[in-house]
DNA sequence: TGCATAGTTGCGTCACCATGCAATTATATC
DNA sequence: GATATAATTGCATGGTGACGCAACTATGCA
């Protein structure tokens, strides 16, 4: 199979490959509240959060809404304080299907069937 | 256990959090060069993945390197040709990895024992 | 009603990054 | 050596995003 080939079929791996999703872990200051928010194994309030990395108040807030939206977390409220709470259930899972879809495969050769560069014994 | 408590146990869950894995995984072209790449379960070379996307020869060349160096790819070179190969072992490894940290836990309440929010036991 | 607390949002700034084009390097072929 | 092909790298540009501060909203309390 090319790329191409490939490119044009599009299964049910590549809805695994959203971009979205792995924007919201690409930066530090999120991992960090993620993974400080995961190891808590509770819900948490934007204030305590903020105890956990060193930026501005609202830079935390402006986080956790990133990743709420992105699928990692969901939030509750309760009174004036905002419960944000890890969805391991759905990383957990996400992260499976992940790891699956780079199963290792049969070794294959880079040109099946050609005499061209790239040939395997 | 308070985010700024977990923030200074930084455990071996941590060394999964690398920003710069998920920054490489955080952009749709590259998204789609692993995606095909993945799928053709060979070695491609450089101009092989350029037909799968729409972007300049240049740009692939610059993704892939970045892929390669973020761990997730390998490349071998023969002739001119340079080869690029997902790493399936170390990418099964790793989200399989990620799985596992975010396993579901027991349910905790939001302030274990106490009245005061956030507060530690 | 007045004030304090919890959080979100607007805005300006700075840094980074994806892109295309052109130049360059490296290798193969004539 | 000359030329063509494969890939990388320099550079300019436009866009995006993280950040801090300030203003604002929402809720609780006296």
């Amino acid at each position: 199979m090319t790329p191409l080939e490939a490119a044009r079929a599009c299964g049910r791996v590549d809805s695994l490959f959203d971009a979205e999703f792995f924007k919201a872990m690409s930066d530090a200051t999120r991992l960090r509240l993620l993974s400080c928010l995961t190891k808590c194994r509770r819900p948490c309030s934007v204030t305590e959060l903020t105890e956990c990395c060193s930026v501005d108040f609202s830079v935390v807030s402006r986080h956790l809404g990133i990743l709420e939206r992105a699928g990692l977390l969901t939030s509750s409220k309760e009174g004036r304080t905002v419960f944000y709470e890890v969805r391991y259930r759905h990383l957990s899972d996400t992260f499976q299907a992940l790891a699956r879809s780079f199963d290792v495969p049969e070794r294959k050769t880079k040109n099946p069937g050609k005499t061209r560069i790239g040939r395997r014994s």
